[in-house]
DNA sequence: TCGATTAATCGTACATCGACGATAGGCGAA
DNA sequence: TTCGCCTATCGTCGATGTACGATTAATCGA
């Protein structure tokens, strides 16, 4: 277990998410989004993700009664919708919440 | 295919909602309400009723591409999770949001 | 180079999902 | 009551999801 350095990915901003205005488009969007978070596993590393604005790797499988591949699969699919990236820091990955992502996801939903 | 009138059910407000503020809740709840709304299909049949404030009954079935029995279960889901009713209303079915459900969805996914 | 650590992937097993057609049940009209 | 309409449920099938252990790949330190 060590100190997470904040700055080793995570950018601060993004330029804008820029919500589709296309109803179908957002249909699509929102619902692979809310599919991804859609798991109660998923919610909370995005969770753990979000909380700790620095990225936490490894440190999700200790925090979540889970197996390491089990663990990795989630972040697999958290990837692939868009809502995390995983940049390679060494030997570990540093996992960290794409900003415009979960922007575009709350305007989704309040356009709701 | 008649004219829906409105007044059928579909009341105007809740009391609250309430987000819950424990965070393990507020996982699951926001979890469910995700999975419910993560599939292009549920999520059309809710934008369908959100934009109809009146209720919407086998009109869902004309408008989606799918058949009577595949909108019977995303309905049901969409029950279950706590997000539509249904009022039966003489041999039909009336649905409309649950409208705290929706202002509590829009409350959680803004805390994220 | 070798070994330890970290994370991804593979293979597997079971459960759930999503779609359909067919059927059943409830209600109103004839 | 009987018929027709509307909706829910059942049964089925293939696809996907979720979990695990085992293995592989990559990196860093000794």
């Amino acid at each position: 277990m060590k100190k997470i350095e904040s700055e080793a990915c995570c950018p601060a901003a993004e330029p804008t998410p820029q919500v589709p205005v296309d109803d179908s488009d957002a249909n699509a969007q929102l619902a692979r989004l809310a599919k991804a978070i859609g798991h109660p596993t998923r919610l909370a590393i995005v969770r753990l993700l979000v909380r700790s604005n620095g990225c936490i790797v490894g440190d999700i499988v200790d925090e979540l009664p889970l197996a390491q591949s089990t663990i990795s699969q989630h972040l697999k699919q958290l990837k692939q919708a868009g809502l995390i990236r995983g940049d390679i820091d060494g030997p570990r990955v540093c996992y960290c919440v794409e900003p415009g992502a979960i922007a575009h996801l709350k305007a989704l939903v309040s356009a709701l």
